[in-house]
DNA sequence: TTTAGTGTATACTATATACTATACATGACA
DNA sequence: TGTCATGTATAGTATATAGTATACACTAAA
C-alpha cells in the first residue's frame, strides 16, 4: 500500500554499501525478528510490523522513529497518550494546523518552546 | 480498566431520565450494535467498540466525539492522518505541548486561527 | 394473565495482527 | 568442492478485535 518496505530496503541497502553486517539476516537478528519476516516485511509481503518492532528497526537504520512509525501508518502511543489526555485541546490545535504551511506550524513550536507559561 | 462503559452509561441514564427512548435496547438498535453488546460495553465486560461505532454512540449520547474516543483509549484516525503526513513536526509539536497549562495551548489555538499565514 | 419491553448471560465467529519455524536455491570463497 | 552466508518461499500460529445470535429472567401495563 504505502512504501514502508520500500522505504526501510533502501535504507538497509545504503547503510549495506558500507558496512556487510546490514544485511536482511543480521538485521532482523540485531531487530529481533525472523530474517523472512523482515524480507517479507521490505517487499511488502506483509503489513509493516508493531509499533515496537518499526520503532527498534527504525533505531537500527538510524531514522526518525515518528517518520518511520508514520510510513507504518501509525502515530507513537507516546503522542496518543498526549492527546487522550486532553482530546479537545489538542483535536483543535490539530485540526487548525491541518492546512497550515510547515513554517507556520514551526513558528508555533518555537513560539512554545520559549513560552512563558 | 478506563470508565469508558461507565460513562456510557452514566449519560445514557441521564438522557432516559427525560426520554425513554434511551434504553439499552433502542440505543444498541439505533447505534447499529446488539442490545446484549451494548450492554457489555457499559458494564466493561467487553473493551469498548471499534472508532465507528464509538463516534456513532457519541453522536446518539450528544458528547464531543473525540472525547469519547479519549475514554476509549483511541485518537481519531483523521488526526491520526494529519499527524502522519508531518510527523517531525506534529510530534514535536504535540511534545512540546504535554506538560503546558491549557491556557497556553488555547491560546496557541486561538493566534493560529487568527494566523496570517 | 398475556403481552411488551427491559437488561443480561452464554456461546459463538470472522477477520486482522504480528509474527515463528523450516526449508530451499543461489552465489562467493577457501 | 564443500562450506558459508545470503534472500526468500511456504506453512502455520497465538492473540486481539469487534462484534452476532439466541435465550433467559424480570417488571409493568392492558
Amino acid at each position: 500500500m504505502t512504501h514502508f518496505g520500500q522505504s526501510v530496503r533502501e535504507l538497509r541497502e545504503r547503510l549495506r554499501s558500507e558496512d556487510p553486517r546490514f544485511s536482511v539476516r543480521q538485521v532482523a537478528q540485531r531487530v529481533g525478528v525472523q530474517p523472512a519476516y523482515l524480507s517479507k516485511v521490505e517487499r511488502g509481503d506483509v503489513m509493516p510490523p508493531s509499533e515496537a518492532t518499526t520503532i527498534r528497526l527504525a533505531k537500527e537504520l538510524g531514522v526518525d522513529e515518528d517518520v518511520l512509525l508514520a510510513l507504518a501508518g501509525k502515530v507513537s502511543s507516546d503522542l496518543q497518550e498526549i492527546i487522550r489526555k486532553r482530546p479537545r485541546l489538542f483535536a483543535d490545535l490539530i485540526r487548525q494546523l491541518k492546512e497550515a504551511p510547515d513554517e507556520a506550524v514551526l513558528r508555533v513550536v518555537r513560539e512554545v518552546r520559549e513560552g512563558d507559561w
